[in-house]
DNA sequence: GCATAATGCTTGCATGTGAAATTGTTTTGC
DNA sequence: GCAAAACAATTTCACATGCAAGCATTATGC
């Protein structure tokens, strides 16, 4: 581009830009479909993948990019709807672990289909699959190593 | 992975996941060093980069995905610190016009430098030069024809 | 041309979020 | 062992945001 021509800063620009579209067509997805939040659908994808499919708040606090206060309140009426459980912790008492419950994973099931059909829309047709793979190389890079890693 | 093996879900995922990241580094640096919310640095971006540096508010909106009432409540302050101005449209006196200010222009050239920074560290040592402009042109299919790209 | 619809902006209300203070628990240092 | 520090979770307060209603202006249909 003219005006900002270092490469880094314009793969910084484009990362931000087509994620807060594609977050805008989950947004309107979810919350239609399912009744859920992205936020909601996140903190079901990290309790799935965590060992016994529970974490204790602090944990989905840095994963997801939240404060511990958000989680507080992200959590009470997924409990209160039965998505999720409490569980203090064993020999921690402070640790109170949020744990996905059996109705939670049907959830969450649910809304993965919705999350694959719309990214299977916004990556289709402009990419070979060849490409989608170099995609997919490029951005592990950025994810690697990190905690809040889903895939 | 495991759980979730189609690519396209794998890259929106890490596609959400990683511009969280760098949003995150992003919020940090801009409101300690130049008082700035990652919106805001959007809001001056889309203006710097619209004929005359002017859009209408309704614009803003569709540009930086948020809702029109949002853009009423950025631009006050903001105008009140000089950053832009607003001009009632001379054909139609519906639209107001979010004008960039000179004072805007050189708040927004500070921020594009800590902008800069952080998207050479982020892109820094892990990627090849032919391998970012590789990303550079598969993120770009993404953002490709929408009126929000600011490449 | 005038009534109706559409458009741009703002405001009221409800919700989501973060920082800091608070409480209860565990770890550390001696 | 015990006092002090560290830590996890919650609550309070302030602020940001979206939706729907309201207002002003322009466009449309006849």
């Amino acid at each position: 581009m003219a005006v900002m021509d270092d490469i880094r800063t314009i793969n910084a620009l484009r990362l931000l830009q087509s994620a807060d579209e594609l977050r805008d067509r989950l947004a309107g997805a979810f919350a239609a479909v399912h009744g859920l939040s992205v936020n909601e659908f996140f903190l079901l994808m990290h309790l799935d993948r965590a060992p016994q499919n529970r974490l204790p708040r602090v944990e989905l606090a840095k994963r997801m990019h939240v404060s511990a206060s958000t989680v507080t309140r992200m959590v009470a009426p997924m409990e209160k709807v039965g998505l999720v459980s409490r569980e203090v912790g064993a020999r921690d008492a402070r640790l109170a672990f949020v744990v996905l419950t059996k109705a939670g994973t049907t959830k969450l099931g649910e809304a993965q289909a919705t999350f694959e059909k719309h990214a299977g829309f916004v990556f289709a047709d402009r990419w070979e699959a060849e490409e989608l793979d170099l995609l997919s190389e490029l951005l592990y890079r950025l994810v690697a190593g990190t905690s809040t890693n889903l895939t």
